[in-house]
DNA sequence: AAGAAGTCCTGGGCGC
DNA sequence: TGCGCCCAGGACTTCT
């Protein structure tokens, strides 16, 4: 599930590539995936020169001459890669686990999930696959995007140096929510999703059904150190491929190796070496370890 | 107003 | 070997 350190390895890898080229035409074959637009639809945005690509949250907002954003959202399943005519396309994914075998890297021809092109000047494009159809393009005006909705509701970003320990102890004290819960909640803080809430959580120590409102300080403090560790590390390591991410040159990323918590129930918690459970928070899976995030602590109550 | 629940969608894993 | 069931989940909408 591309979340902020995913969406920000796929910025990277794409933002050199398309810095300063010109978009000639735009394919969209899957038309409910735009959630807004000019009158003209997507095909305003052809003839136009990129300028840029950010990340926001778990949003790309590629800049384009003339004040418009093309925003896209990799959903749960979105994968936004660069494809080189110069380079041979990969044959394809190929089944794995019980074979042994990997799903091939680098570059992918366009097959039945693929909804939309970009096809720049001078040769190459910009792919978007995305299996699972949960993700969102819009083309908005990009002055005042980030008061346009759905950016407006956006809580801090995570990693920027105004977001501190106090911040954060200040967001969750005023909420009865479980702290998965508010991990999760893009308005709390953005970009942190279903892996990097269960890492951050166990890293602190700090069980996931804990009330916002009962953490100490030097709890939040502990829970914001381990959200930025986690976030920073997956960064480092390209990403979490745990189903479809890939990167924008198709390979996967390496931080799933190294998750201590996420898709690992029942097995022994790396710290301690109790079974790691599973339970359900705000319907979402959700994996802690009981000996080292202890509901007690102080004021939190069961739920 | 915060919080809970329903909704979208398809590939993969599993049981039979 | 193959069918059908169920799960995974980000964020929006709807409801209490």
């Amino acid at each position: 599930m591309p979340e902020l350190p995913e969406v920000e390895t796929t910025r990277r890898g794409l933002e050199p590539r398309i810095r300063g080229r010109r978009i000639l035409r735009v394919e969209l074959s899957l038309p409910k995936l735009l959630k807004a637009a000019p009158a003209g639809g997507l095909k305003s945005a052809e003839g136009r020169c990129i300028l840029g690509l950010r990340r926001r949250a778990k949003h790309l907002w590629m800049d384009l001459e003339g004040g418009l954003t093309l925003c896209i959202h990799l959903g749960m399943s979105g994968q936004l890669t660069w494809w080189d005519p110069a380079l041979p396309d990969s044959p394809g994914f190929l089944r794995h686990r019980h074979t042994g075998l990997q799903k091939t890297a680098g570059q992918h021809a366009p097959d039945a999930h693929t909804h939309l092109l970009l096809h720049l000047q001078g040769g190459g494009r910009v792919q978007y696959r995305d299996p699972r159809q949960f993700g969102a393009l819009r083309l908005l005006p990009t002055a005042g995007l980030e008061r346009t909705p759905p950016f407006a509701g956006l809580g801090p970003e995570p990693l920027e140096p105004g977001f501190t320990a106090q911040g954060l102890a200040e967001r969750l004290k005023a909420r009865r929510s479980p702290l998965k819960a508010l991990l999760l909640d893009q308005a709390v803080l953005a970009g942190v999703g279903n892996i990097y809430a269960d890492e951050a959580l166990h890293a602190s120590g700090l069980h996931p059904l804990r009330r916002g409102s009962s953490l100490r300080p030097e709890e939040a403090s502990a829970l914001w150190q381990s959200l930025r560790r986690a976030l920073r590390q997956g960064i480092r390591l390209g990403g979490s491929s745990i189903s479809d991410y890939v990167n924008a040159e198709g390979r996967r990323g390496g931080n799933q190796e190294q998750l201590k918590a996420y898709g690992r129930a029942g097995l022994p918690c790396l710290r301690c070496g109790t079974r790691l459970k599973r339970i359900q928070v705000v319907q979402r899976s959700t994996v802690f370890c009981p000996r080292c995030q202890r509901s007690s602590g102080g004021s939190s109550r069961k739920a």
